[in-house]
DNA sequence: GTACGATTCGGACCGAGGGTCCGTTTCGAT
DNA sequence: ATCGAAACGGACCCTCGGTCCGAATCGTAC
């Protein structure tokens, strides 16, 4: 059981397919105009044929996307230093999580409405918010004093909906670091510890 | 400037396409079927182009839906008794709007779901979510010692989204009642005040 | 009751976009 | 060089929101 390793120009169409859909969903200014299967297909120079047999259909293309875009910041959760990584203290990681998070969905807005836009109840069909949501149940249990961390690991993550922070930053002109701001003064009120004044902590931000 | 009256039929056809509408959104068992503009119209007996011309779009038949739907409760809130009405001590009234409009998500799944799954970043751009935003900003503005009501408002609203209530109690299997109870309860703790274990309060439910 | 303009009806039609099919091309192993 | 397998690509199909316009209906004036 095991991949057959695939063909030459598979793989190079599959990375032209890659690079052209990231470039298109990263150049899109504010106008509503939806990236579409035809415009990734033309943009990479492959047929529309071959980018849905790459990733079956645009959910998957959208997933590999995401994939290819989140890996740096799973690494860093996942054993990197703190403030992200597993070995910093509960109270302290969440909040930078949380930030993190924040801050891609703001590096990568149209990718992420894309993402959270497909079918009818995602994002929540989609595996990555089921990892992401397990990692802060987890945290959020190791802090004493605190019930719910399931339904509470569930509305941190919907205050980062890619929507949301649309709508606040792309149509209220929010700027960014408010934002930012605003979820950690959220966060830390959520976390029941009286607030402390540091800013949110340096994040990758590529 | 005013309404000219309506002609007889078209008043009937709008009715009986509300009507229909309805059916096909409460009607609908969990499988991932969309409701169509046609399906509509044919279950109305009606032409496409009624349905077309009475309601402009999809988004705006489903807002009529919806608006006939939540008036009741719009009532409730704007001119009612407590613990939903404009007279009730914001502490007690906060937990009380929530659950509220959690319940109506619960008991219009579908419709919900369609409403916020409108448009690329629906639900924001619907006239109802400002609405429901300004008043529980307002509500929260009164009430010492709270900052960033406007964020604030904005989670406390994510939290009770159509697709977070459908994975919940669709998908997960957790009991609406379950689901109530931890909204209350995350309620208060970002009230900041110390829970008091009161239930969640008579709600219209119809 | 009838005539007639204004309004509405309704379903054929259109365009966009996701997804499929299959004859043609390219790969790579022998 | 040969040949089977894999990938290519774009014409094609289908669904769905939305439009159009000749036919049917309404309501008013007489």
């Amino acid at each position: 059981m095991s991949e057959r390793k695939p063909r030459k120009d598979a793989a190079r169409n599959r990375a032209a397919v890659l690079a052209a859909a990231d470039e298109l969903f990263a150049r899109r200014t504010s106008p509503e105009d939806e990236v579409t299967m035809a415009d990734i297909a033309a943009a990479a120079g492959v047929g529309k044929g071959t980018l849905f047999r790459a990733f079956g259909d645009r959910t998957g293309l959208i997933h590999a996307l995401y994939e290819a875009r989140v890996e740096p910041i799973r690494n860093a959760v996942e054993e990197g230093p703190p403030p992200l990584g597993p070995a910093t203290p509960p109270l302290q990681r969440l909040p930078a999580l949380l930030d993190a998070i924040l801050c891609f969905k703001l590096d990568n807005r149209h990718l992420a409405l894309a993402l959270e836009g497909t079918g009818s109840d995602s994002p929540y069909q989609a595996g990555h918010y089921d990892r992401w949501h397990a990692l802060l149940q987890a945290v959020l249990e190791q802090i004493p004093g605190l019930t719910d961390s399931d339904f509470t690991a569930h509305v941190l993550l919907a205050a980062t909906r890619a929507d949301l922070v649309e709508h606040l930053v792309g149509q209220r002109r929010l700027p960014p670091e408010g934002l930012r701001a605003q979820l950690a003064s959220f966060t830390t009120k959520v976390l029941g510890s009286p607030a402390l004044p540091g800013s949110p902590a340096e994040q990758i931000h590529s």
